[in-house]
DNA sequence: ACCTGAACACCGTTCAAGT
DNA sequence: ACCTGAACACCGTTCAAGT
């Protein structure tokens, strides 16, 4: 009873217990949260903003792992995809909590730093400035998109019947199984937004 | 007190009331809801499942509004457009709602019926049979992510320290202001995705 | 069939007390 | 500073009783 000696909780491990509960269940319970942990309801909110903060830590936690060091190092394009295919992976990583992380934005630095790479090479690449912040935000509302798609495919690809939709049924029956199914519409949608953005580029006339 | 001569409530009225809460406050609860509509919380599971049952219904009366004629009347890439438009623009009219129906697919008939359009109307256009669903997926993707966008701005946009974040600032700066900012991202978005996706037509070898 | 009133299980959060 | 135990307000859902 009381203060221990050695502090049974940190961010970081409530953060972890979060997520893994999330994983399984799709969401977590600050009872259950706090079973995990070993802990009493209460204690955690001597280290958290409340549940709300939970959830940002979790967020901020995964953003970290999002790789965009092409910025600056690869060409505009590559970096561009890299970074797209990087943020996506990590929500794969993570189908469970998909639902409830993607719907709000991160709120972290190294996230704004990570814009500033971003808007810097883009601009460096010729894209006019006021378009910049446009670029990085269709690709990112892509990933989000394809992220929601990972965690609950659409009723496209459930429940046809082939006797009322045949041409769906055939569509359905000629792609490919089970999560490779989101990663080629992820893949193509990809490829064919970078070509469009190559595309935009040329265009504007003043590229370098 | 008991059954009363005319009935009270109605599905329709229901999901009618609960958008309306979702679209003040980002969210409804079943006691505001039973008070908006004049009746105990208890009523309302004579008219529906429970609150999920609540939220699948403010989901298929949103698809519903969603154009989708162009399919079969149009070419290919125009009908896609204007879905794709159409689409974000049901979402864009209940912003406070995104964040709660963009998570989880619409389950309903004519969902299946559009997408059969859909379908249909993309290989006829000479996109080879396995890959016709993951076109669909793509631009919905694409939607989806633009609609979360709409909801809640990315920290990119928001609280930007020039002076660590230079190049970032500049391009907030000469970025549109508030919605037309969203609205830029998501037609920069657009076009370049169907640009794309006219490339990679061209490329399969096969359209008429 | 359709509503009310009362009850129930569960949830996030607060706070004094203890070391 | 960090945890426990107890309490509180709120939530979705169930169900017998009433017409």
């Amino acid at each position: 009873m009381g203060r221990p000696h050695t502090p049974l909780l940190d961010r970081d491990r409530i953060a972890d217990a979060a997520l893994k509960l999330t994983d399984r269940r799709g969401d977590f319970t600050i009872l259950d949260l706090s079973r995990a942990l070993k802990v009493t309801p209460a204690a955690l909110y001597h280290h958290v903003h409340g549940r709300d903060g939970i959830i940002a830590l979790m967020r901020e936690r995964m953003a970290r792992t999002v790789d965009a060091s092409g910025f600056g190092q690869l060409p505009w394009d590559q970096a561009l995809r890299q970074w797209a295919i990087s943020y996506r992976d990590t929500f794969a990583a993570h189908p469970g909590a998909i639902g409830m992380l993607a719907a709000e934005p991160v709120a972290d630095p190294a996230v704004h730093a990570l814009y500033e790479q971003a808007a810097t090479a883009l601009e460096d690449a010729g894209f006019p400035r006021h378009m910049v912040l446009a670029v990085i935000t269709a690709v990112e509302s892509f990933v989000l998109g394809s992220a929601l798609d990972l965690a609950a495919p659409p009723a496209m690809v459930t429940g046809i019947d082939a006797a009322t939709t045949p041409r769906l049924a055939q569509a359905a029956a000629a792609a490919p199984p089970g999560r490779a199914r989101a990663d080629q519409a992820f893949g193509l949608g990809l490829d064919a937004l970078i070509t469009g953005l190559h595309h935009q580029l040329s265009q504007t006339g003043d590229n370098p």
